[in-house]
DNA sequence: CGGTTTATTTTGATGACTCAAAATTTATAA
DNA sequence: TTATAAATTTTGAGTCATCAAAATAAACCG
């Protein structure tokens, strides 16, 4: 039984819910699973319980749910599969890097082992996908690295953007505009809490103050 | 509303079939439509009138189906996605001819127009996929050409195989090893109704004897 | 603790697509 | 022309994925 669309999408929602979780939970709550596929909670319920059945998540009523070892590798599949085609349309096809989400959104679900691993050989076995988000590998392991964000990363310390944890095309825009892509070489000057914001030296001692929202979505490295 | 999957391969599969149909006739009978999709006979019917209600079809029961303007149009989309995509993995990806058509039967419902219009660029506007078919264009125009096929045309008058009009990947495989794929030179050099075959002289004189069924899946042109 | 809010599960229904098998229509041929 | 064969349509049912709204459980708070 190959798995559905729908299957590998709740799969791969689950695995990223799990990720985002506090510390020593791991159980994903039905209604955060929902919201991320933007389905009603009853029908997340239902369809978490079919998994259930078919061995690929842990289900516990009330409490959430977890991916067992064979969802999980399912899950980092898809993952491999869709960081991969970001990745190719990108570097291979030229489409701009806030495009790329929602076509590999569709084509993780079609394409074939034969095609990935002919689009992986072609881009030399790359380790990150456009946004930095790590790729799995054709086994669906995964090496992921602590990086801090810009929250809880240290003042006026370089530091190189590694990762921009969000998928929306405008954000990603932005990101760009103000050179903060990975790979790009920052610093922070200055977090406040009143303001909820933080304020970044970037390339050519630009300064820009951003979010903390936003700024928790930039991930960042010892350069 | 944008056409589902389904709906999609149902109109693919009217337009290829209607083109296969006796002059004149262009009603495609059901029976011919489930067997194409390889779905029961009742199912087609039921979608049939569906796909009426929307105004993509002709339905005339117990006559058969042809397709309406709007239907057509979509149906050549759907083509010309296919046929990209083919050409686009053999030419970019490396994949062989034999096994690009399952993929692009896959392909041909989730690959945006931006993404098709960028490998149609890269490609540089091709007219024929690797199989020789034509590739619609971005309008859903397709410009056809009257070719024989090698049970049709000429003997012993120099021709070029122009197209192939069957994609199960053992025959493909059969037609390149024997030099026999679009561009190759060939010439007929006899027809025997009794043993059903047609021997054919090709590359460097090399003589292959084939059954008519193949051979009336070879198509021809004056070089 | 007891009441209220919030999260989750259940229930009943729907839409798209499919099948098998029965009923019907059309075509064929003696 | 009439029986038989072949193609088509109808019927009844099933699967998958979904929703809205009612019922229930858990969490929160004064």
């Amino acid at each position: 039984m190959l798995p559905s669309s729908t299957v590998e999408n709740y799969l791969k929602a689950i695995y990223l819910g799990e990720s985002v979780l506090p510390e020593g939970q791991r159980l994903l709550p039905m209604g955060q699973l929902a919201s991320a596929l933007s389905i009603a909670p009853g029908t997340a319920t239902t369809m978490v319980k079919a998994l259930a059945e078919s061995g690929l998540v842990e289900y516990e009523p009330y409490n959430g749910v977890r991916l067992t070892a064979s969802g999980e590798k399912l899950a980092a599949l898809v993952l491999r599969r869709h960081r991969l085609v970001e990745l190719f349309l990108v570097q291979v096809m030229g489409l701009r890097w806030d495009e790329v989400h929602d076509e590999a959104e569709q084509l993780e679900h079609v394409v074939s082992d034969r095609l990935i691993e002919r689009m992986d050989e072609m881009l030399g076995y790359p380790e990150v996908d456009p946004h930095g988000d790590p790729i799995p590998g054709p086994e669906g392991t995964i090496k992921h690295r602590e990086l801090a964000t810009l929250l809880t990363c240290p003042l006026h310390t370089p530091l190189v953007v590694t990762r921009v944890t969000d998928q929306d095309a405008a954000f990603l825009r932005f990101i760009e505009s103000h050179h903060l892509k990975p790979g790009e070489p920052i610093e922070v000057e200055a977090r406040d809490e009143v303001s909820d914001s933080v304020r970044i030296k970037g390339r050519d001692d630009q300064r820009i103050t951003i979010g903390a929202r936003a700024a928790s979505k930039l991930l960042v490295d010892q350069p």
